[in-house]
DNA sequence: CAGAATTGAGAAAACGATTTCTCTTGCTTG
DNA sequence: CAAGCAAGAGAAATCGTTTTCTCAATTCTG
């Protein structure tokens, strides 16, 4: 059991080394003026006290906290914890933390959160959603800290980061053709959502008009579903299905193994987001879209900072590349 | 864009009622003695105003920040998401934020991460794990902050918090023999893990030494060996299987309904965990052992509250009971 | 060698609240 | 009616740093 011993102030560090506080604060920031060797003896000094100086006293007089929020509706995490991962890396080193607050869909349990973040003085705040095209339920136009959107729907005049969907789907169709494959189908999800039609006019760009897209849900039921689409239509098997995600493309796998039909030999699959969870379970595993969340959340760290330290971020929407993670469903290059 | 107007200061609010700062402060804390109508008069003024009360000055004086720190090495957020939602909803309405910090296995890490709270003086620590019988990699003796584990090892003088095995596998094995099976079997995990142990010990207690328990890995893939052991045995099929995991359970049900062993006809599954996207992805959805983490983190923030307030909290495990959920993998009654 | 410039270090004023005194006033009460 | 007491409000200290002055002592410069 550790003695609750009495936190070392910065004026215990003077004590002990003979000068004043002013000094030693001087000492330990490198500011100020001073013989080197006073400097270095009362950084010893301090070091070995175990003086850690208060954040708080800091804040107070710097204006800074160095906390961020980071505020998000994807109660299940699945884009937000990269994300947050990614922003957490980015800010470490720089001895910022970072407040995760889960509002489910509620506007009051946004207003919560955001106002103990205003509270708290956080340096900036980041949002973070599960869906490209759809706005967080908080109000934050009358706020004045810096605000980053990252995987969400951002105003017009806000900083704001997205994967580049189009670019993933290009590659992930491309690697297709690359392969070989000729007869392209994409089942994705609903219309509805942006990311489904950006992803769908990639297809269409590469693989050409004619290329047939079925439009359902984001389940493995809808991969199932389509697969018995195509195996009863008059036109041929196609022999190439991106996927608007991996659990459409779990389903679109396993619907092919009960029919006999070799995945990749007969037929390559690739899906979208590379969540691993879905995609090395697949048999075979799949290759997959991945959609560089931690590098989206290291830039949006990187980028609240030059906010926060008051330099001028030009806005707009900023993409950041997807990179095509290749396993089996498809053949061709095999991982190493 | 809102235009960054100067915060508004206690001192702002006191001159505008024509008081003291004193006044003020003990006006909105309900502290001190005046007239209610002065009272009322400043808290309308502080409201009309906007007032709101620097977090860093107040935390500089009380001693306390209203913050925690919840440290995980769940990457994967699988467990470390739920609690953290407890944990969160626990803590939102006494005005505590949360600082997440995913430290993946790394000492150093961790290190960095505890430091950054310690410094930014929180008023807790939460340590949660993806394993109940694993340390983190931080060493946390010489540290005076109030400490609670969930869902992690912990010393034995630890006030600690984790889900009820046993329990969860007693719940699970009985509905089994509730709904009329009786030749069971166990698919479970690696016999190194302690959670295996616990439930294969409740397994056997309920289902009889002479029921046979496989280990293996925690994955689907184990599950569809599991279920290839279980054919080429010369003893008769079991007509029940309880799971380690959602995966394994997984694994067994497409194995088993690829050799056209139907479930839930011929076979009741259960699995472990109910983790959403793997068990009500599986045809049919799963019956699963929910271990209730939200409450694990909730539990968890009330305690935090608790000890970080100064009153004592009675050190070792807390064990929290789990709780069954029905799907359509057992039969039974089916949910409604 | 006198005056100017530089150096090293401390005193004190912030930062924005809370809290403990102190000081008026007005009201009891014997 | 004098003495005592409570109510209402303000002055000032405090929390632990940073930062801006100020000041004496030393080193240049012409």
């Amino acid at each position: 059991m550790a003695i609750a011993t009495d936190r070392i102030r910065l004026s215990d560090v003077a004590q002990v080394a003979g000068v004043s506080v002013a000094t030693a604060s001087k000492a330990l920031n490198g500011t100020g003026r001073m013989t080197l060797e006073t400097r270095e003896r009362i950084k010893q000094i301090a070091a070995d006290l175990g003086f850690r100086p208060n954040a708080m006293a800091r804040a107070l007089i710097s204006q800074r906290s160095f906390t961020v929020g980071l505020l998000t509706n994807d109660t299940y995490g699945r884009f937000t914890l990269p994300v947050m991962a990614g922003v957490s890396e980015a800010l470490v080193d720089e001895g910022v933390s970072v407040f995760l607050c889960g509002i489910e869909d509620d506007p009051a349990l946004g207003r919560v959160h955001v106002d103990a973040m205003l509270d708290k003085q956080v340096d900036g705040i980041i949002l973070s959603g599960k869906r490209i095209d759809k706005r967080l339920p908080v109000d934050l136009s009358e706020i004045s800290v810096p605000i980053v959107y990252v995987f969400t729907e951002a105003p017009d005049d806000a900083v704001s980061l997205v994967s580049d969907d189009a670019q993933g789907a290009h590659e992930a169709v491309e690697w297709l053709v690359s392969i070989g494959r000729r007869r392209l189908v994409h089942v994705t999800g609903p219309k509805s959502f942006a990311s489904v039609r950006e992803r769908a006019g990639a297809f269409t760009q590469v693989a050409g008009e004619s290329a047939e897209i079925l439009y359902g849900s984001w389940s493995e039921a809808w991969g199932h579903s389509a697969v018995d689409q195509l195996c009863s239509a008059e036109t041929d098997l196609p022999d190439g299905i991106f996927c608007g995600n991996d659990q459409i493309a779990r389903g679109v796998v396993d619907a092919l193994r009960e029919r006999h039909i070799a995945v990749p030999r007969d037929v390559s699959v690739v899906g979208f987001d590379n969540w691993e969870i879905v995609s090395a379970a697949t048999r075979p595993p799949l290759t997959s879209v991945d959609m560089n969340l931690k590098a989206l959340g290291r830039e949006a760290g990187r980028l609240i900072l030059e906010l926060s330290g008051g330099r001028h971020v030009e806005p707009g929407i900023r993409k950041l590349p997807c990179k095509l993670v290749v396993r089996e469903s498809c053949g061709g290059a095999a991982p190493a």
